[in-house]
DNA sequence: GCCGTTTTCGGCCCGACTGTTTTCAGTCG
C-alpha cells in the first residue's frame, strides 16, 4: 500500500494546491527515500516516513489544517516539515524539496514501487543501467532483468533478477484490499485445514493477527498465529496447504504463502511466549511503536519474544508472557480490546484503567434494517426471504424485535394512490403478524421503510404515506457528486421530517469502488443530538458505514447510532458482526447503540413524534 | 527532523529473512 501511493513527483509538485492526504504523504515518502539515497542522518528519514503516516492516517485534510494553521497538531510534523508544506500550499512548489531531488533520477521512484526494492536499491538500478524516464522506468528494468543484465552490476546476482522480475509481476497484479468479510473467510479456510478442525495435537492455540484481529474494515493480507512446541512440522504442514499457489518463504517459525491470490503469514511461538507473539503482530504498527517507547523510558525493551529488562553488567533478561494480559500489566496498564490498537489514545486510556467498555454481539437485541420479499415493488433491490424465514433466522440470533426497511416503491413507476395502498397493505401485513402473536413467539415486527433522499433534500414518499409506517431509514442513492453544502443541505433537509429517524449508510461509500460523499459532520452530529436523529452503522461488508474513525466522533458528540445489517436475504443478518466491529474499533459502548435497547425502550424512540 | 512527568539537547522500536557476502546491508512488517 505504501509504496502505490508514490506518485510523480513532478506531477505532485505541479498539482499540490490541490493535493489530497495520501498524496502528500506520498511526497514525504519520497523525501525520505531521497534522503535516504544521500545517507542522509537515518532519524530524519524514520522522522519523514513518521510524518507521512501521520498524513495517511489523518481524518482530516491536511490542507484544511493548513488553512486553520493547525498544521502541527499532527503527529510527527515539527516546525521544519510544517513550514515545507505551508509553501507547498501557497505558491505549489517546495524550493528545499527541489533541492533534495536534485541529483536523484526521477525514474527511481518508480522503480521503488516494485515490492522488494528499496530507496538504495532503485537508486542503483536507475544509475546503473541508465534509466531516466520515469513512465517506462518499470519496463526498461524488466527487460534488463529478462536479458541478464542486473547480475553484472555489483551487489546483484542471478536471484536478484528472479526477485526483482517477481516483483514487477505482483506490482502489476496488485490486488486491491479485500474486504474483513472476504478475509474472515480465507483465515477461517486455512484455520480448518491447519488445525483439522482442532484435531491438531501439535497445535495449542490458533489466532488471527493483525489487522484482521483488529477488525478492519478492509485488509491486504491475513496474518495467522499459532502456539506450538512443534514449529517445524506446524510451518511444513502450513506450507503444504493443497490450494496454495505459491510458498514464498519459509522460514524456522514462520512462512509466507499465497492463497487466493492473497498473502498468508504464519507466525509460530512456544506457549510460553504466545502473549508477546499475539500482542506483537496484532498491532497496529503505530500502537506497538508507543508502546515501545514508553517501555524504553522504563528501562524495557519489546519484541514478539516478551519484555528485555536491563539487569547487572549491561545483559538483558527476557520475560515472557503466556498472554497478553500480563504483557500489557507489565507495561502498567490494563489489557485493550485489539479493535482499539490504532494508538487513537488507547494506550492513555488503558494507563489510567479508563478503556470504554466496548459493546457487544450479545448486546444487540434487534435490526431495523432487513428487507424482506413483501412485494412492495421497490424502486432497488428488493429482498430475497419472506418474513416467516427472517423471523426465524432473527430467533437464532435471540432478537425482541426486528424491522422492515425495504426501500420505498419506486415513486416513477406508481400513482401516489398506488404508494399509499402498497404500503397499507404491507402495514396490515405486519399489524396481522404482530396482533396474532402468542406470547411464545416474542419478535415485533417494526414496520420501517427506506426512503431515497431525492437531490434535493425531499424524500421519495408522498406525505400521506408516511402515517402507515413505524419508522423512516432514510438514505442516499443518487447525485453522489454534489458540494459538501448542497450535499448537508441535502441530508438535514431529509432528516427534517419527523418519520425520518434513521440516517442510513451515511457517507455512501462502497468499499474498494466508491468514496464516501463529504458532509459537514460537526452539523449532521449536532442536528442529530439536537433532535434525536439516530445515525446507521450499516453491516453491510462492502459498506461498513459509518467508518470507525467517524463513529468515534459521533460518541464524542453524544450521537446515538443503530447497527444494522441492511440485508437482502434471511442468512444476511449475521452481517451484523461486522457493524459490531466497527462500532467496537469507534470506541462504542452499549449506550451509544440504541438497538442493544429492550423492545419498549426502543419503540418510543422510533414512534417518537407520532 | 521530532520531541519532552527523569530531557529544549540527546536521544530516537525491534527482529526475521534473503541475497550476496564471508559479517552485512537492504527490505519488510
Amino acid at each position: 500500500m505504501r509504496l502505490s501511493q508514490r506518485c510523480d513527483i513532478i506531477k505532485i509538485m505541479r498539482m499540490s494546491r490541490g493535493m489530497n492526504n495520501r498524496q502528500l504523504a506520498g511526497l514525504l515518502r519520497s523525501i525520505a527515500a531521497a534522503y535516504e539515497v544521500k545517507g542522509e542522518n537515518k532519524f530524519r528519514v524514520v522522522a519523514y516516513e513518521t510524518a507521512a503516516t501521520a498524513i495517511d492516517h489523518s481524518l482530516t485534510e491536511v490542507k484544511d489544517l493548513w488553512k486553520e494553521g493547525n498544521l502541527k497538531e499532527i503527529p510527527g510534523v515539527g516546525s521544519s516539515i510544517a513550514s515545507h508544506l505551508d509553501e507547498l500550499f501557497r505558491k505549489g512548489r517546495v524550493t528545499y524539496f527541489k533541492k533534495v531531488f536534485k541529483d536523484l533520477p526521477q525514474s527511481m521512484f518508480e522503480i521503488l514501487k516494485i515490492p522488494g526494492i528499496g530507496a538504495k536499491t532503485a537508486y542503483k538500478l536507475a544509475l546503473e543501467l541508465g534509466i531516466k524516464e520515469p513512465k517506462k522506468a518499470v519496463e526498461r528494468l524488466k527487460k534488463a532483468a529478462k536479458r541478464g543484465e542486473i547480475r553484472k552490476i555489483e551487489g546483484f546476482a542471478q536471484k536478484s533478477e528472479k526477485e526483482i522480475l517477481e516483483g514487477i509481476k505482483e506490482l502489476k497484479g496488485r490486488k486491491e484490499k479485500m474486504n474483513l468479510s472476504f478475509a474472515q473467510e480465507l483465515a477461517q479456510r486455512v484455520i480448518d485445514y491447519l488445525s483439522e478442525n482442532g484435531e491438531n495435537k501439535d497445535i495449542i492455540r490458533i489466532d488471527p493477527l493483525g489487522s484482521l484481529r483488529r477488525m478492519k474494515a478492509t485488509l491486504g493480507d491475513v496474518d495467522l498465529a499459532v502456539a506450538t512446541k512443534k514449529p517445524q512440522k506446524v510451518i511444513k504442514k502450513f506450507t503444504s496447504f493443497p490450494e496454495a499457489e505459491k510458498v514464498v518463504v519459509a522460514g524456522e517459525n514462520t512462512a509466507r504463502i499465497i492463497y487466493h491470490g492473497r498473502q498468508i503469514d504464519l507466525k509460530t511461538m512456544s506457549p510460553e511466549a504466545y502473549g508477546a507473539l499475539l500482542q506483537h503482530f496484532t498491532g497496529s504498527k503505530q500502537h506497538n511503536i508507543h508502546l515501545r517507547e514508553l517501555a524504553q523510558k522504563k528501562g524495557l525493551s519489546l519484541s514478539e519474544y516478551g519484555v528485555k529488562k536491563r539487569i547487572k553488567g549491561g545483559k538483558w533478561q527476557l520475560r515472557k508472557y503466556k498472554n497478553e494480559e500480563d504483557f500489557y500489566k507489565a507495561l502498567g496498564m490494563v489489557w485493550i480490546p485489539p479493535e482499539l490498537r490504532e494508538d487513537r489514545g488507547e494506550i492513555e486510556a488503558a494507563q489510567k484503567d479508563k478503556l470504554p467498555n466496548l459493546i457487544e454481539l450479545k448486546d444487540i437485541k434487534g435490526d431495523l434494517h432487513i428487507h424482506s420479499d413483501f412485494p412492495i415493488e421497490p424502486s432497488h433491490d428488493l429482498g430475497q426471504s419472506s418474513i416467516k424465514e427472517i423471523l426465524k433466522e432473527a430467533k437464532t440470533l435471540n432478537y425482541e424485535y426486528i424491522g422492515l426497511s425495504e426501500h420505498n416503491p419506486s415513486s416513477s413507476q406508481h400513482t401516489k394512490k398506488q404508494v399509499i395502498n402498497l404500503l397499507k397493505r404491507k402495514k396490515d401485513y405486519i399489524d396481522k403478524i404482530n396482533y396474532s402473536r402468542t406470547n411464545k413467539l416474542p419478535i415485533y415486527i417494526f414496520n420501517g421503510l427506506e426512503v431515497d433522499i431525492k437531490p434535493n433534500g425531499e424524500l421519495a414518499l408522498p406525505e400521506e404515506a408516511f402515517k402507515y409506517l413505524d419508522f423512516a431509514i432514510v438514505s442516499i442513492h443518487s447525485s453522489f457528486r454534489m458540494s459538501l453544502n448542497e450535499a448537508t443541505k441535502r441530508t438535514l433537509e431529509a432528516l427534517k421530517h419527523s418519520r425520518a429517524k434513521i440516517l442510513g449508510h451515511p457517507t455512501g461509500r462502497k468499499l474498494g469502488i466508491r468514496e464516501g460523499f463529504d458532509l459537514d459532520w460537526e452539523k449532521i452530529f449536532a442536528f442529530c443530538r439536537k433532535n434525536k436523529k439516530i445515525i446507521e452503522i450499516n453491516a453491510w461488508p462492502n459498506r461498513l458505514d459509518l467508518p470507525d474513525e467517524m463513529v468515534k466522533d459521533a460518541v464524542k458528540n453524544g450521537v446515538k447510532m443503530v447497527i444494522n445489517s441492511d440485508s437482502h436475504a434471511a442468512d444476511q443478518l449475521s452481517h451484523i458482526k461486522y457493524g459490531v466491529a466497527v462500532a467496537r474499533r469507534g470506541w462504542a459502548t452499549k449506550n451509544d447503540i440504541i438497538n442493544t435497547m429492550s423492545y419498549n425502550k426502543i419503540r418510543k424512540i422510533l414512534k417518537g413524534g407520532e
